[in-house]
RNA sequence: GCGGAAGUAGCUCAGUUGGUAGAGCAUCAGCCUUCCAAGCUGAGGGUCGCGAGUUCGAACCUCGUCUUCCGCUCCA
């Protein structure tokens, strides 16, 4: 089976058991939006659960809150989202090609300017010691051609830009004849505004009312509420702040099932440092999350860091953890020193200090941040698609099994009468009344036993009880292996001890 | 967003030159009882992605649209 197929088989499977339905899909769905079904809506809740202990429990400097995804629209200005968010786009009907119509346009005034020195240069060559720069510029008709030009096509972008006028940046790139720098024809697309973030309005009165937007990440809400947790739960340096939920971007192309969505879930750990030891807390947190990717056992080839040549203009280190979906390596979870761009733009754009006193220095300072920002989504996928296997039997016939680690497997163990009769149904449902409580189980009595294995084999339920005749007389059950198979006789009483054993989170927290 | 392909039952797919919508598996009820699926009987389930158009008549032809997949593009 090749990758593609491999994926196309995933994806189906994912709908087939309840794990990832397409939204809203009685109406044809909406593109690339899904919902969790009944089994990956617990499998789901198994890897947050698994993360918050992880990162929150299990740390004493780590704290969590969970901020609402309303937030001040001014926010989304400190944080550089609502101007990166918005750009005016046009597409060259040619060469296919996408471009930033300003940057278009700032491209061509650098044309103009490289002509105007170009110019200047000759003037230089050509009147040696005595020539003067300033009066040449003032003068020469050629160069002041040009600043004509670039002063009247500049001003028109300044003010298209500022009044969102699209069919203005068009007329511009259309005026100055701007070709594609790839097919070098002008065959363009009318200029289209994208909005990555997704907008709605406070208010209901609508001429009161004011924008506001659904948040394109979860880390601003973390940044705003820094000196709240701070001094609340009394933390020093270093310490962090971590969140689960919600975020929504506007992709432009969402696609690949759900690697790609317009509605997310991300989950967020900002640690605060002192300024000078980020890079150390960076790579100590490079080490700690990859190894909680490790420890789901789904292979430690599947994962690989990709460090940022190119840093965003707020960070100074930055590595992506990379997993090896059906469809390549791509990006799980990131990594990200980001200095105290954020903390120190919200200082400015709120007016309030975002400085920390530091009691063993004596200093303030704004802190440097440290942030690990993993996809649950992602998370999700990676392993459902590690978890997925075809296997081939002796007897030829092929199995679908879901390999999926047993801590957080939806369904922990499902307690299987042999026949339909004989009371042993009854014996199976007093068997669930004690595990139910500790453990997500599932009772299935319709068809042959080898069928219910598969079953259970196909939502990936790592352990089979079942009970038989033998069960009345000496109170044991089988217990039937997802993996191996193999069967094991024990004691009914023993059930909810070796279940704790195998299924409980900290057989994965205790690899960390 | 551009280009290409696809869309018929939960799944995999048939469906004749345009003439009342089918199969297998799955599901449900009953029978049978057997530790690795596919025994027997019966039942339910489809606005043929959606909307127009052509036609006496459209799953089939035309246009539009939505969704999915592939390639580009984009990606704090």
């Amino acid at each position: 089976m090749t990758q593609e197929e491999l994926f196309k088989t995933l994806t189906a499977h994912a709908k087939e058991y309840g794990f990832i339905f397409q939204s809203s899909e009685i109406y044809d769905g909406l593109g690339a939006v899904y919902d969790y079904g009944q089994m990956g809506v617990e499998l789901k809740n198994n890897i947050k659960k698994y993360w918050w202990e992880a990162m929150v429990h299990l740390n004493e400097n780590i704290v969590g809150i969970d901020s609402a995804i309303f937030m001040h629209p001014k926010i989304w200005e400190a944080s550089g989202h609502l101007s990166a968010f918005n750009d005016p786009l046009i597409d060259n009907r040619d060469s296919k090609k996408r471009y930033r119509a300003d940057v278009l346009i700032e491209d061509y005034l650098a044309k103009l300017e490289e002509r105007m020195n170009k110019e200047v240069e000759k003037g230089r060559r050509r009147f040696g010691e005595a020539f003067d720069e300033e009066q040449f510029r003032t003068t020469n008709p050629n160069v002041l051609r040009n600043k004509a030009k670039w002063d009247e096509v500049n001003a028109r972008m300044v003010e298209a830009l500022k009044a969102d006028n699209l069919a203005e940046l068009k007329q511009i790139i259309l005026d100055c004849e701007i070709a594609c720098p790839i097919s070098g024809t002008r065959n363009w697309t009318d200029v289209r505004q994208f909005n990555l973030m997704f907008s709605t309005q406070l208010g209901t009165i609508s001429e009161e009312a004011s924008t506001i937007y659904l948040r394109p990440e979860t880390a601003q809400g973390i940044f705003v509420n820094f000196l709240n947790v701070q001094k609340t739960a009394r933390m020093k340096i270093p310490f962090g702040i971590a969140q689960i939920g919600k975020a929504f971007r506007n992709e432009i192309v969402a696609r690949q099932f759900i690697f790609r969505m317009r509605e997310f879930e991300q989950m967020e750990m900002q640690f605060f440092v002192r300024p000078g030891s980020e890079l150390e807390w960076f790579e100590k947190w490079k080490e700690a999350r990859l190894a909680w990717h490790k420890a789901f056992g789904l292979g430690d080839e599947k994962y690989r860091y990709h460090d940022h040549e190119k840093l965003a203009h707020y960070a100074n280190a930055a590595t992506d953890i990379e997993f090896e979906f059906p469809f390549g390596f791509k990006e799980l979870e990131g990594i990200h020193s980001r200095t105290d761009f954020d903390l120190a733009q919200h200082q400015q754009f709120s007016g309030r200090k975002m400085q920390y006193f530091d009691p063993e220095s004596g200093e303030s300072y704004i802190p440097y941040v440290v942030e690990t920002s993993i996809g649950l989504d992602r998370t999700f996928l990676a392993i459902l698609s590690a978890a997925y296997c075809e296997e081939e039997l002796e007897s030829g016939e092929k199995r679908v099994v879901l390999r999926i680690p047993p801590a957080i497997a939806p369904v922990k163990l499902a307690v299987l009468p042999l026949v339909r009769k004989d009371n042993l149904p009854e014996k199976a449902r007093e068997i669930i009344k004690e595990l139910k409580y500790d453990f997500n189980c599932q009772y299935d009595e319709k068809d042959s036993i080898g069928r219910r294995y598969r079953r259970q084999d196909a939502i990936g339920t790592p352990f089979c009880i079942t009970i038989d005749h033998d069960t009345l007389e000496d109170d044991c059950v089988t217990i039937r292996y997802r993996d191996t198979m193999e069967q094991e006789r024990v004691p009914i009483a023993s059930l909810r001890s070796i279940m704790e054993e195998k299924v409980s989170l900290r057989s994965l927290l205790e690899k960390l």
